[in-house]
DNA sequence: ATATAGATAGACCGATCGATACAATTCATC
DNA sequence: GATGAATTGTATCGATCGGTCTATCTATAT
């Protein structure tokens, strides 16, 4: 084997097909196929399919919160600008440069939708990334000195959402940067206008 | 036969099963099964499955946006009163409302992730679907006296489609109102405040 | 060198997939 | 009441689905 182990390259092998393909269209056999791996592994390895979505979701999870964590960091800008930022980050995936993960949609909205029963455990993993995304916010907008930073936060992860399906269903690859624009504006009035940034909402 | 045709018993069944199961998830058995039909009689009317799908997103479309068009003119609103009633009636469709159609997320966005590819028929027929939404937003943006309606309208589509995604994935059935005082911030900000409303945002 | 655990390829399972063939039957129209 | 089209049920097709089983191979550790 080589420096990953089979259980990962099972686990990537999914999240990518999955992503791009969906959940019910993309086979097992195709799974397997695409980590190099025998069907048994992948059966020893998981116990279901089921249980193999869930593994990369969770994956995908750490991964796109690592990169947006780790991005947004790498701009080290004053608490208001790193909200934005993370727009950035979005306008970034949605233009799939180098860095950024391979946009196909957000693969955690799309497993809501295959699962559409709130209870099943594939739902539910994919409701944990919004929450788990919203806290993250939540940590940004205190650190801006928010009021209420939970409820800015859910504001901006409905702007980012709301960019996500634009950008996947019509195209809209600057739908980022509108929705950055929108969240400029909505800071204004959470956060208190600061001087310098007030004027360029647009 | 009853009042309706065997096609739209069919383009019924497979509209709400789609909706609510997903694309590749929802066999053609079970489509005839629900609308009572033979299958020979499926694919005389449609030649394909996809060509079902296809019949059945336009039946959606035409569906909601008249339900959306009828429920917006029901209020008979000042113009930038319409456009906020616009996430009343996602309001009604999050919380089930009796005349509201049943909510699973939007079916359109769905469609477009199980067919990711952009020249996908079905992914295309999806696309189309939020471009008229959107030159409907954007009628009431003109009526509004918008500078630029278009571009409140995507602004405002974008709006939309992140309080479906939160309702859908997170089961935040509040996501409309959350949307709407957002909506009514950007609207301040393009349309000129009016006092009556500017105060209550939140 | 041998024991042990994990990975391999491939046969195989029953079920279901989308789609077709066909004969029997219903139904509207004249 | 006869004609022709539409609809019916059912049998069938090849392919694929998720999942199991087995026998062979390989690597590591003792």
């Amino acid at each position: 084997m080589g420096v990953t182990s089979k259980r990962d390259q099972l686990i990537e092998a999914a999240l990518r097909l999955f992503g791009r393909d969906g959940y019910h269209a993309t086979g097992i056999d195709r799974i397997r196929e695409e980590a190099g791996v025998a069907r048994m592994t992948l059966y020893n390895q998981f116990g279901s399919k089921e249980e193999l979505i869930i593994a990369a979701l969770r994956r995908g999870d750490t991964e796109f919160r690592t990169w947006l964590r780790d991005t947004v960091d790498a701009r080290a800008l004053a608490p208001r600008q790193r909200l934005l930022a993370v727009f950035d980050v979005l306008d970034a995936w949605f233009k799939a440069e180098p860095t950024a993960p391979p946009f196909f949609g957000c693969t955690f909205i799309n497993a809501a939708a295959e699962f559409s029963d709130p209870d099943d455990p594939v739902h539910r993993q994919a409701a944990d990334h919004k929450a788990k995304l919203c806290a993250y916010v939540s940590e940004l907008a205190t650190a801006a000195g928010a009021d209420e930073p939970e409820a800015l936060a859910r504001d901006l992860l409905l702007l980012m959402d709301g960019a996500i399906v634009g950008a996947q269903v019509t195209g809209d690859r600057d739908a980022a940067l509108r929705a950055r624009a929108l969240a400029a504006i909505v800071l204004d009035r959470r956060l208190g206008v600061e001087p310098a940034e007030a004027v360029d909402v647009t």
